[in-house]
RNA sequence: GCACCUGUAGCUCAGCUGGAUAGAGCGCUGCCCUCCGAAGGCAGAGGUCAGAGGUUCGAAUCCUCUCAGGUGCGCCA
């Protein structure tokens, strides 16, 4: 099987199989069925009424909270609606127990036959098995990296780029539409600069001794491209004026690049749909038909904005701009879209590329910004506010600091210092399935530290190590049957008698199982796909328990000597597991392994 | 001064968008290999969820304030 990078991208509709779901609808016709009897009031509320897991597996396999919920607008207490609600719910034979506890949760056990057949499923929707529906095929758009194109990536962009990737993937796994989106930088004073760096290395290609002065970039990966630009021009720009080859400079390099960047991408798997030029944005009208956009509703105006408080800038002067009324849609100041000597500042092609975007249709826009753009946020979601009428959404999602530490020490990046670490830097030292789970195995908002050491050790303490183990002891034990003459292909684990996966051990890793299509919806709901990184965790962990529980307990081994078709069950049991680990790892974008080394 | 993010076990972090006795890993204590991979498993100790109020049946989670750390703060992109 392959596991392209960055899959999955298309979505295809399956049959729900979220359990949780089944349930949840099974507790909803339960109680329209007491409103009919006439035992509950007219016109109450669902929407709150939950399933969940119990935090506490002795409680039972799923709680529902709806007798609270219920209480106050039915105007009864919570434990008759419970006591009744559980009558009703014990009638389905689904259920095998319903017992109200506590305050008035409502604990359903269910039947084997249900965790069972959740194996079948799991088999038989292979890594489609917790595909949701929940996108309905609504057209999202993730913009992330979009890092300037004045040199390589380096390890700040590599979590923006791992996470809207692993997002980007989550969502359309959720039944999204997603594209993909790089917004390249290249319309700005800075790609003046790197074509100004670029022409002191294309000097140097010629033999001249160049200095760098402030404000050029005197890293060595542009010593290739003065190399090429001299290779193409000869020294047709040597002692010439600047305006003689800025233009085809900044082009030339921008591309050289954009191919880099690119290339660093592919590094970790990462392939955009699209590559938006803010360039293409002047001189081509966009940019004025945007703010046009604005001024028809009356948010432009010309005025002079306050000094910030507190931080005064030593060269402060009030100075008449044309700004954008942004506080109408949830900013804290106006926005200034052009400078006082008619120029448009940055935030002016960002409102316009935004207007590009609601108008290619998008239901919703995502952007990944690194944790220093955070004062942009309410200013970007304003604009995008003010122009699609309040229709479209932006989530914009943060990604805090990485911070490197190498034997034991944090590795300071500083461009003086020469220690530039770079994206390409941090892959080659732990390989693209490492930095790509590690970088997802914490919350979007919150710093990390990333230790390269601990993330090359194969231990418990290196989560994706930890994962992968799992899923290589499941395709080892597969390997091991098959050297023994069990059949093990899927035709016949799908015709595994379930019914012999009876111990409590057993189901309990189906409970975990039937877990997947919820966990799947709740990262896509709230953008975090760490919890997938997570889940894959905690399902690895039982993976490995149920594993030792067969060194004490013969019968719970996978391969044991109670026949074929028991065999056949444990297999089973065993390849789901390593479908949904594979699935997981495939909206994470890291391949799953078949055995360590 | 203002905005945003963070504050949970000794350390690194989860915590289902309000649920029951707050969970993992590392570290610490004690167990488990005549082999389906011990690169692992089981058990134990360890908490004022930064602090103070509030909202309600119920708060780590929502609101207000305070404290601490981080990121930013007209024409830079």
């Amino acid at each position: 099987m392959v596991y392209p990078p960055g899959a999955p991208r298309k979505t295809h509709r399956t049959p729900d199989m979220n359990l949780f779901a089944d349930i949840r609808a099974l507790v909803i016709d339960s109680l329209n069925a007491l409103v009919a009897d006439g035992f509950l009031p007219e016109g109450l509320d669902f929407a709150n009424v939950a399933v969940e897991p119990p935090r506490d597996a002795a409680h039972g396999d799923m709680a529902t909270n709806a007798a609270m919920v219920l209480a106050k607008p039915a105007k009864m207490k919570p434990r008759d609606i419970a006591e009744k609600l559980a009558e009703t719910l014990a009638g389905d034979d689904r259920v095998s127990s319903a017992d109200v506890a506590g305050p008035g949760f409502l604990n359903l056990r269910l039947a084997p036959v249900i965790w069972q057949s959740v194996l079948g499923a799991v088999l038989e929707g292979g890594l489609d098995y917790g595909r949701s529906d929940m996108g309905a095929n609504k057209r999202v758009n993730v913009e992330y990296v979009s890092a300037n194109p004045t040199g390589p990536l380096h390890v700040g962009h590599t979590r923006g780029a791992v996470f809207g990737d692993a997002l980007a993937s989550l969502l359309a796994y959720a039944g999204y539409d997603v594209t993909r989106e790089y917004y390249i930088n290249d319309g700005g004073a800075q790609v003046d600069v790197l074509a100004r760096s670029a022409y002191l290395r294309y000097l140097e290609a010629h033999g001249r001794t160049v200095e760098f002065p402030d404000g050029t970039y005197p890293a060595d990966y542009l010593v290739p491209v003065g190399e090429a630009l001299k290779e193409k021009f000869g020294d047709q720009y040597v002692d010439q004026p600047e305006e003689a080859w800025l233009e085809t400079f900044r082009t030339f390099s921008t591309d050289k690049m954009m191919t880099l960047i690119r290339e660093d991408l592919a590094l970790l798997g990462i392939e955009m749909d699209v590559f938006y030029s803010e360039k293409s944005l002047y001189g081509t009208g966009r940019i004025e038909a945007a703010l046009k956009e604005l001024e028809d509703k009356g948010l432009i105006y010309r005025g002079v904005l306050e000094p910030p408080k507190g931080k005064k800038p030593d060269d402060w002067e009030p100075r008449e701009q044309t700004l954008f009324k942004s506080t109408d849609h949830g900013d804290d100041v106006d926005r200034a879209v052009m400078k006082s000597d008619g120029a448009w500042t940055y935030f002016a092609p960002d409102i316009a590329y935004h207007y590009d975007k609601v108008s290619r249709g998008f239901d919703e826009l995502i952007d990944i910004f690194g944790a220093d753009h955070g004062g942009y946020v309410k200013r970007m979601k304003a604009a995008v506010s003010a122009l699609s009428g309040g229709k479209v959404p932006l989530d914009i999602k943060l990604c805090q600091l990485v911070k490197l530490f190498k034997d034991g020490a944090e590795f300071k990046m500083s461009k003086r210092a020469g220690t530039f670490v770079t994206l390409r830097d941090v892959v080659d030292a732990v390989g693209p399935d490492v930095t790509r789970f590690m970088l997802l195995t914490r919350k979007n908002d919150q710093g990390f530290d990333f230790d390269l050491d601990k993330a090359l050790e194969q231990s418990k303490d290196n989560p994706v190590f930890y994962v992968q183990y799992a899923n290589a002891r499941i395709c080892s034990t597969l390997r091991k049957a098959a050297e023994e003459g069990v059949k093990t292909d899927m035709d016949v684990l799908k015709a595994a008698d379930l019914g012999l996966i009876t111990h409590a051990a057993q189901l309990a890793v189906a409970k975990k199982l039937a877990e997947w299509p919820r966990q799947v919806e709740i990262a896509a709901r709230t953008n975090e796909p760490h919890r997938i990184a997570f889940f894959l965790y905690d399902l690895a962990s039982d993976l490995h328990g149920l594993y030792h529980l067969g060194k004490s307990e013969k019968g719970l081994r996978f391969l044991n000597d109670s026949g074929e078709t028991a065999t056949h069950a444990n297999l089973a049991l065993a390849k789901s597991v390593s479908i949904v680990i594979s699935a997981g790892l495939a909206i994470l974008g890291v391949k799953p392994a078949e055995e360590m080394r």
